[in-house]
RNA sequence: CGGGGCGUAGCGCAGCUCGGUAGCGCGCCUGGUUUGGGACCAGGAUGUCGGAGGUUCAAAUCCUCUCGCCCCGACCA
């Protein structure tokens, strides 16, 4: 492809509404721009890409047995209403009516018309096990899209959904999944990392992220340092400390710590350490008032709390509510003398003795507190986050802790699609079975950015030859007969080798073709100048390394096409 | 939805405090010189100053409303 011909709109400059890396080089080597907030055009250095991503995506997914059909964007609201979406989907789903009044929203997933189709066209086990995958794309009015492709309202995806006999159908269609997201993954060149993820209320039985390490990611995995144990910390458990043998409890004295609010003002008013604090957070579950108890040093883990109280929705209570509860202004909240409030606490309270908690009182502590003595638990219980240094749960060594870029997820969702909307089949026995269901999903845009967070550098883009939009750029430094006469020639033969070649064919000078190359990043770079000529060569950078070597004109083929088979 | 910030030429920004009819850099167009890491000279084009209303002799600038975008938080199959 030749540049003059081919909209690739470089921008020198960095896009003032750009933060992230990926959203910056994106914008910059002209692979996308934006249209409304969250949504984005593909130009065609972009879209290069994203056919590449699929590609893999569809050989990986076709070799696990998996089958491409295509749903549609628009679906309609009885479908959603069958499984109670329609309502608890909330105001992601972007709802509209079409002429004839009828309610209609832009699918954000596919369980509902997959589900469907399974029911119309499935009747026997004979006809299974399922696997439908499409690549498509997805709407949902995320609150606060962000990161540019990273986190949009309009994306590609690529999801599957599979339909078992059984448990152990649904089991083996999982594991294929999961085994095949590996390979999609490692093909696209991605550091990546499977970790054991929350599978939310609806239950089931397993879920894996896919996470794209990376500074930037949004999601915090934590990690066995040598074990294999790895998982979201959204989900990650903390094991109950052995007991401690704890020290004799001294008397419950109360403090004063004027103006001293937050963990990190009191202990350092009172000298000690956040782990001898115990705070106290009060979350509201729209029904009662729950007060959760974790050390000052841990973070609530508000999936775990929700669990445990077997409800979807927990809030922390408002600040001007507070003082209603324990009587005293903000930050002074504690266990002792709380009423009509059920009281849960994290495992570690249970390991401590003599902590500080607030007094219920403004500009007041205890210190030396105590549970049972001082104040009743209902409950202990795994409530916190997992961090560095916590032992894994699977006694495989030390947690570590990092960051993730969710690109994939593996999910057992069991019946619960197929019971709502009685997608059923006949088993050997004539008997009326209910599907049991997996799905699966890839990111395939994000992909794209999670790649970009990966592999550039201060000038920009390094693809990974997989994915690259184009595996060489052709950059003949003048405008001379010879010079020209050898780029033309050499482009015809590399694309006849197969070899995806971008020609910079502008009149530009030097340093212009120089940095725009590496900003879009292509692996390689084949440089034809006036001085290397003279001596019949021409020069081949590799962007990964920055590596460069001087070769004669006729072993260009051989060299490119032994590098790219190399890295296949 | 809460907090913060920003909308001025294609891009990055100044001008707004203190009202007087819009500017800089890059890019773009023309001609010339240049040509291995974002050239130089000369000439040129480009703006509903996000939108609406108001105050005023006069509004990019002041006031009110509104739309959009970015960041932080809440939220997130």
């Amino acid at each position: 492809m030749r540049v003059s011909e081919t909209l690739i709109p470089t921008l020198r400059e960095d896009p003032g509404e750009a933060e992230t890396v990926s959203h910056r080089l994106m914008l910059r080597a002209g692979l996308i721009r934006k249209v409304a907030a969250g949504i984005y055009t593909y130009l065609p250095l972009g879209l290069r890409v994203l056919r590449k991503i699929e590609c893999i995506v569809r050989e990986e997914m076709n070799r696990a047995g998996a089958q491409e059909v295509l749903m549609p964007v628009a679906s309609p609201a009885e479908l959603w209403r069958e499984t109670g979406r329609w309502d608890f989907y909330g105001k992601e789903l972007l709802r509209f009516k079409d002429r004839h009044e009828r309610d209609f929203c832009l699918g954000p997933t596919h369980e509902e018309v997959i589900t469907d189709l399974f029911r119309r066209e499935v009747r026997s086990y004979r006809q299974m096990p399922l696997n439908f995958y499409q690549i498509q794309t997805k709407f949902r009015d995320e609150i606060r899209p962000r990161f540019g492709l990273m986190r949009g309202r309009e994306f590609i995806m690529k999801d599957a959904y599979s339909f078992d006999r059984d448990e152990a159908g649904a089991r083996l269609n999982y594991q294929k999944m999961y085994d095949a997201y590996n390979r999609i993954f490692a093909r696209c060149g991605l550091t990546f990392r499977p970790v054991e993820a929350d599978t939310g209320l609806i239950g089931g039985s397993s879920s894996h992220e896919f996470m794209v390490l990376a500074e930037t990611g949004e999601e915090t995995i934590v990690y066995a340092e040598d074990g294999t144990y790895a998982a979201n910390v959204e989900r990650a458990e903390v094991l109950p400390p052995d007991p401690p043998t704890l020290p004799a409890s001294r008397p419950l004295t109360a403090v004063s710590t004027p103006g001293r609010r937050t963990v990190e003002e009191v202990t350092k008013f009172l000298n000690i350490t956040p782990s001898q604090l115990v705070k106290t957070l009060l979350y509201s579950t729209g029904k009662e008032t729950v007060a959760v108890l974790v050390r000052g040093d841990h973070e609530v883990n508000e999936i775990k709390v929700k669990r445990l109280l077997g409800v979807t929705d927990i809030e922390l209570v408002a600040p001007e509510l507070i003082p209603g509860l324990t009587g005293a202004p903000v930050g002074f909240a504690g266990p002792v003398g709380l009423k009509k409030v059920r009281v849960l606490a994290d495992w570690a309270v249970k390991a401590s003795a003599n902590f500080v908690v607030g007094a219920n009182q403004a500009d007041t502590h205890f210190i030396d507190a105590n549970w049972e003595r001082d104040f009743n638990v209902e409950q202990f219980a795994d409530l916190r986050n997992a961090q560095a240094g916590d032992p894994s749960p699977r006694k495989d060594g030390t947690l570590k802790t990092a960051k993730g870029i969710e690109v994939g997820h593996v999910f057992m969702l069991g019946t619960k699609y197929s019971q709502a909307m009685k997608a059923t089949f006949l088993d050997a026995q004539g008997q009326e079975q209910l599907a049991v269901m997996g799905c699966y999903g890839i990111g395939v845009s994000r992909v794209s950015a999670a790649s970009v967070e990966q592999n550039h550098d201060a000038k920009g883009i390094k693809w990974p030859i997989p994915i690259a939009p184009f595996h060489v750029t052709l950059l003949p430094l003048s405008q001379s007969e010879p010079v020209t006469q050898l780029a033309e020639s050499l482009y015809r033969t590399m694309e006849q080798a197969g070899i995806e070649v971008l020609w910079d064919d502008r009149d530009e000078r030097a340093g212009v073709k120089f940095n725009d190359a590496d900003l879009i990043g292509a692996p390689f770079h084949l440089v034809i100048g006036e001085k290397g000529l003279a001596q019949g060569q021409v020069e081949l950078k590799l962007r990964q390394t920055g590596e460069t070597k001087k070769i004669a004109p006729d072993q260009v083929i051989t060299t490119l096409t032994a590098l790219l088979q190399a890295a296949s």
